[in-house]
Formats: structure tokens, C-alpha cells, sequence
DNA sequence: TTTACATATGTGTTATTTGGCATATTAAAA
DNA sequence: TTTTAATATGCCAAATAACACATATGTAAA
């Protein structure tokens, strides 16, 4: 369930809600910034952060109507959601003011890890033996 | 204190989480709509809010650095913050979004409230008589 | 210098949020 | 069809936030 059946005043405050911590916050930073699906395991490699935190950090993005989710397989990838009307616009405008350099170890390690990708698709989970390996050299 | 110390990624999310409750949502709407300090009492008047909440969410929409406060004798005026930076810009720009239809009711009020000013002062405080009066009648 | 008024704040209580852990679910691989 | 991998979720405890009430603070008027 999403909150686009719920009053506008909730999905403002549900919205602000969502984007008040910061794990969410860079998360969707990432999202905006990159512009592109990124699945959980990425993300957790990207921000260091531990499995089940993210999983549930994107289920709250998802519920403020910010992300979707797509399932591929046993993968599931998240993307922002495009614009519905001008709030989110400008919400969107808002989170990507927050200047690259405070994002500056994680836009590295995305694009490292983003590296990773065959084809295009993420073929490897969180935490992996070669990440560790990638993301130490250089 | 205000925040204008801390780190900015601390900033990010108190200012998100300052604007994720409804009561200092609609004060935020106020405040840049009306672009014109407003006092405590007719805040109370406006919104028909209580007096300790009114003033503990003005404590933490300052705190958050989204507005100031200017004493004036007993009374206490509050105005948004002129913009710092490009984050802080977006985030009223944000809250400009928000509809008027919903905030017909406040801003009716409120354009009747400050209509009791006298030479452009606050003279009145809150849930007086007169305000009741003239709140009910048309 | 009392008194009244505008506003702020401390306290207790309840509700919400967060993180950690364990486990469930689902889909691919073996 | 068992195992493994990727992700989601239920539960608990700790931290945080919200509300109501009482009261404090500071200023102006009487």
C-alpha cells in the first residue's frame, strides 16, 4: 500500500517524515542522482549499511510514494518515482541541492560497484568477496 | 541555539523533521504566505491551536532554523528566515507548493485575525471575545 | 508593587520510531 | 527437491517525539 489514497496534509507530512533520517535521505540522494534502478545489495554495499535497516528504510520511502520497487528474479530494484505533481517536484529539487561532495565516498563506491554490473544487471549480492577486493584497491 | 553549528547532513533531517508534522507544516505555510511576522496569539487563533503546543512547535521550526523570533514588549512575533542556502531555499519553495484551497479555512482566519491589528500591531491575544465574535460572524 | 497577560518550559504519560536479531519468503541453483 | 542467495518482516528494547497540564518567566498595566 502506498499513500496515494490518503489526504494531501498526511502525504506532505508522511513525505517529510521520510526524508528526516539520514539513511533515507542519502538513499535518496543515490536514487535521484544516479537516475537509474539500484538493487538492495548495492545499496547496502554503497552506504554500508546492514541488510535489514535498508530493507526497511526503502519499504518507508516506498510507503511516502517516493520509490517504486521492481522485482527481477530474487533481485529487487529501487527508482525514484517520477514526479506526480508539483510537492514532489520540488521535494525531488530539494534532496538534489545537497552538494555532491557530502556524498563524495559513497558516489565513489556506487560507481565502483555499479562497475560490478553484466550487462547492465547486478549479478552479485551484498558484501561479497570481490567487492571488498574492488572497493580496497586503488 | 539554533542549528547553523552542526553538521549539514544533521541540518537536512531536522529541517525534514521539523516540516513532517502537520501543525508546523501549516505555521510554515502561514509564515511564507502571509511574508509577515505574526504573533504567538494569533498563530493560536489561526490554526485554533492551544498555547503550549503553538509555542513548542515554534521552538522547534527555530531550532530548525526556519524561522526567527522577534520580542516586542509581552508579545513574541515570529518570521521565516530569509534563505541561506540553495537546501533551505528549495525547502520553502517546497512548502510554497502546498495548495491554498487547502488552507482556505486558516487563511480566512487569518486574514481576519490580522484585520483586529491595530496601526499594523498585535494588540489583542489569543481566544479573546472579539476574536469570537468577529471569527463567527459572515 | 500588585495584578494581569503573553509566552515559555518542566514533568509525566503515551505513542512513534529506530536498530538489532531472528526468521520468513521467494526464486534461482545445484 | 534440497540448498543457497536475496530480500522482507515480526518482535523486542531503547530512543525519541507528542500531548496535556501545571507552572515559571517576563512585561505591561493598574
Amino acid at each position: 500500500m502506498d499513500n496515494y489514497e490518503i489526504n494531501p496534509w498526511e502525504r506532505y507530512t508522511i513525505i517529510f517524515k521520510a526524508l528526516s533520517d539520514l539513511t533515507r535521505l542519502k538513499i535518496m540522494w543515490l536514487l535521484l542522482s544516479i537516475d537509474s534502478k539500484i538493487s538492495v545489495s548495492e545499496i547496502i554495499d554503497v552506504l554500508e549499511e546492514n541488510q535489514y535497516n535498508v530493507s526497511k528504510h526503502l519499504r518507508i520511502l516506498k510507503n511516502a510514494g517516493l520509490i517504486y520497487e521492481k522485482k527481477e528474479g530474487k533481485w529487487s530494484f529501487y527508482h525514484y518515482r517520477s514526479i506526480n505533481d508539483s510537492f514532489d517536484k520540488a521535494v525531488m529539487e530539494t534532496v538534489l541541492t545537497i552538494p555532491r561532495e557530502l556524498m563524495l565516498d559513497e558516489a565513489t563506491r556506487c560507481q565502483k560497484r555499479l562497475s560490478m554490473r553484466v550487462d547492465g544487471k547486478c549479478v552479485i549480492g551484498a558484501e561479497s568477496g570481490e567487492w571488498h577486493e574492488l572497493k580496497c584497491n586503488e
